[in-house]
DNA sequence: ATTCGGGTCGTTTTT
DNA sequence: CGACCCGAAT
């Protein structure tokens, strides 16, 4: 029992009490992982339960995924058969064993967000409505709060209360939408995000055999974050633990900064009331950061009050004072920022990853990104984008799904014309009003289409027909990354991709290739036991762009404060400390809404363990209009010992020589990118018939001012050559189609002499 | 089937 | 300002 040498006094009661329910309450910085983890391992090690019998749930598979690591290394191989992760991954783990007892089939799909927005958007169009009033995010997250408060489409239309806020806010119609929401998925055989939690509400209130095999299967069941839960979720995990009564929840209601996203800071703040031999622990000592920077943090946190009761201390040095930089604008800032840290990582002797910038809005990052990549400093974005929202990632996926789960209605509208087979946006709003005039599955409807479309379409949904039964086979017979190989190429999809010699194209060729490696490590790795393509896809449905390998790469973080939670650096920038933009304007309804801004704030300095520097600009341009802009309030807020101002960076400063000589190549310190154009190709030229000699060139000595030929694009002029990395690239001008940027190692190309 | 022009709107984010 | 959406025009 080593390793409760380890830990301090309360921190190890709170490894110790493992019966009965726990509230630890958890300070930034004071070893939350740590005891979670070590709690785990002294249930398995020292009392002997079942590692089957533990269930513990996180808000990220991040935060899951490192948990079960330290376990692994504590305790070995058993700790494989805890139950760990994500909520939505749990109980959609659960809900697919389940899931018949409340009419949904065991492959059932997970529709994201995208794919709920289109789907709202069918139905306010179907119903007439407008859309500039009933708009699909506006509407979704609508739906949304309902499901997380449990409330459901009958109770929804119901509700006196509810009624009177949607007429209030000009839309009476919201509850018919969340029914016909609700019907659509429920034909499509899918659940969105809300669902998954609110089924298993559901599945556990109707099915007492159901939900008493699971409360005695997790004897001890533990929920990280406790304080971003939502009613929907606390539900569950007390439903879960009424048995035995072993509940465990972690949280710090200073760090309880998702309240737009159902949230509900009560939860913790109340959860004395549901079990009132409730034991709680405080976790009060901070290993993180210096005495500095958690006094300001403290500072800051003690004006809320709304807030349970604890001293966050520590017995690290002082070290430096917080910096308050005033810039005049926001490029200055971003200027300030990249010269700071170019500075201190020399002078320090620090890595990139040493180093983090914090701000409140993800456009806030443009003005430090060109900073950084005018003085060459490596950098990475956290967040933006996500792999599995690219647009040949969700196409590749349609497909997968589609032919997994053939009512999926979404993923059907994705494929049934990519790539093009000529049947428009008119077949397939007759294909799907066919399913629901008929009350027919919409799989039914396809297979039998000539019935339903003349000439041409009808033909064409048939042969689309033909071709989802050949991949239906494939998946019965093959697994996953076998069957995903021949769906891709079958469908087409991977020659689209591979004809386009654009960088974009090949680039998305490689996202394609990706996708398929990461099913084939699926299919290798033995801790999978389904191999099929159906327990893949609903592996994947719940990752998130965060959850991917990280390269190693050694970069400075941007990102903004919400995703910043749970992660540390040595030096951190808080930018864009102006009032409105932080606290944001846009959130500031309420004394509720300014206490969450100001944990948010919290969250922010705390990430720092040496140093913190609070930046703001007194100009900033937004929407196109420049802006006058006032320190922000937090800085009054933040106790002034803690503070200097500093003069020697604020204003205008000449930057080191070094970074002064103009033309310096900007763009190898580029990783993260939030944005990428679509090359834009005029459909009537694509085809461009090779000359019937047409033969590639070796491209070794390609020069600028050659004409060369390309097979798709004809021919052009090569304008340049770029050298990057091992490759080089050619900006050749095209007669027809422009300018484009041809990996030369790739493109084919004929040198016209 | 695509493209272009006009109009709108603009937090934070996980699953 | 600029990204996105929609409808009119090709």
């Amino acid at each position: 029992m080593d390793y409760l040498k380890e830990l301090n006094p309360p921190q190890r009661e709170a490894v110790e009490r493992t019966e009965g329910p726990v509230m630890i309450i958890a300070g930034a910085g004071s070893g939350k992982t740590r005891v979670l983890t070590y709690r785990i391992a002294h249930l398995i090690y020292a009392r002997g339960v079942d590692p089957f019998q533990i269930l513990s749930l996180t808000f990220t598979n991040k935060a899951a995924a490192e948990m079960k690591h330290r376990i692994e290394s504590l305790v070995g191989l058993d700790a494989r058969n805890t139950w760990m992760g994500t909520f939505h991954s749990v109980f959609a783990k659960i809900l697919r064993v389940e899931s018949e007892k409340i009419g949904y089939p065991s492959n059932f799909t997970i529709y994201d967000t995208d794919d709920s927005k289109s789907l709202i958007r069918s139905i306010v169009k179907e119903m007439r409505l407008d859309d500039k009033v009933y708009k699909q995010g506006v509407v979704l997250s609508r739906i949304s709060g309902a499901k997380n408060r449990l409330i459901s489409w009958q109770a929804y239309q119901k509700d006196p209360f509810v009624k009177a806020d949607d007429e209030a806010a000009m839309r009476p119609r919201m509850g018919e939408i969340y029914q016909k929401y609700q019907d659509r998925l429920f034909k499509s055989g899918a659940m969105d995000f809300d669902d998954l939690l609110f089924n298993t509400n559901v599945l556990f209130r109707d099915h007492a055999d159901v939900l008493n095999k699971y409360q005695h299967r997790f004897k001890y069941v533990m929920v990280d974050e406790f304080q971003d839960t939502n009613l929907s979720q606390y539900l569950i995990t007390k439903k879960l633990a009424a048995v035995h009564q072993n509940i465990c929840v972690v949280g710090d209601d200073a760090q309880s900064i998702y309240a737009f996203r159902g949230a509900d800071i009560q939860n913790i703040l109340n959860f004395e009331k549901d079990y009132p031999d409730l034991f709680v622990v405080k976790l009060e000592q901070n290993y993180r950061s210096t005495k500095t920077i958690v006094e300001a943090a403290n500072s800051i946190i003690d004006k809320n009050k709304a807030q349970l009761k604890k001293t966050v201390w520590t017995s690290n040095p002082d070290g430096d004072l917080i910096e308050l930089i005033k810039a005049t604008s926001d490029n200055e800032e971003g200027r300030i920022v990249a010269t700071t840290i170019f500075e201190e990582r020399n002078n320090k002797k620090l890595n990139n990853s040493d180093f983090a910038v914090l701000y409140r809005t993800n456009s806030q990052s443009r003005a430090i990104e060109e900073a950084l990549r005018k003085m060459n400093l490596t950098y990475k974005i956290v967040g933006g984008l996500s792999f599995y929202q690219r647009k040949e990632i969700k196409d590749l996926m349609a497909y997968m799904r589609f032919t997994v789960n053939s009512v999926d209605e979404e993923a059907f509208k994705r494929i049934i014309n990519y790539p093009k087979r000529g049947i428009g946006d008119t077949s397939v709003e007759k294909i799907l009003v066919a399913a629901y005039d008929h009350d027919m599955p919409l799989w039914e409807v396809v297979q039998n289409a000539p019935n339903f479309l003349s000439g041409r379409a009808g033909s064409s949904v048939d042969d689309f027909a033909t071709m989802i039964k050949a991949f239906q086979i494939e998946v019965e017979r093959k697994d996953a990354f076998e069957a995903a190989n021949f769906i891709a190429k079958q469908s087409g999809l991977l020659r689209e991709l591979y004809e386009d010699k654009t960088i974009e194209g090949l680039n998305r060729y490689e996202n394609v290739q990706e996708l398929l490696n990461a099913i084939k490590e699926y299919v290798d790795n033995p801790e999978n036991e389904d191999k099929s393509l159906g327990a893949f896809l609903q592996e994947i449905a719940l990752l998130t762009d965060n959850d991917r390998d990280k390269d190693t790469t050694d970069a400075i973080t941007l990102m903004t404060i919400h995703s910043s939670k749970g992660l540390e650096f040595k030096q951190v920038f808080v930018v864009g400390m102006e009032e409105d933009l932080f606290p944001s304007q846009m959130m500031m309804q309420s004394r509720e809404d300014l206490e969450e801004e100001r944990r948010l704030f919290y969250v922010a300095t705390t990430r720092a363990m040496d140093k913190l520097y609070l930046t703001y600009a007194l100009t900033r341009y937004r929407f196109g209009r420049l802006l006058n802009c006032e320190p922000s309030r937090f800085l009054e807020e933040v106790d002034p010992a803690t503070i200097k101002v500093n003069k020697r960076m604020s204003a205008t400063r000449e930057m080191p020589g070094a970074m002064r000589q103009e033309g310096l190549p900007g763009g190898s310190g580029f990783i993260g990118l939030k944005k990428k154009p679509e090359s834009r190709v005029p459909s009537q030229m694509k085809i461009h018939t090779p000359s019937p000699d047409f033969k590639p060139s070796n491209t070794n000595n390609l020069q600028a001012e050659q004409l060369v030929e390309h097979p798709k694009f004809g021919f052009g002029k090569v304008e340049k050559i770029e050298v990057e990395g091992l490759n080089r690239k050619a900006t050749i001008k095209f007669e027809h189609f422009g300018e484009k940027t041809l990996l030369l190692s790739f493109a084919k190309l004929r040198i016209i002499d």
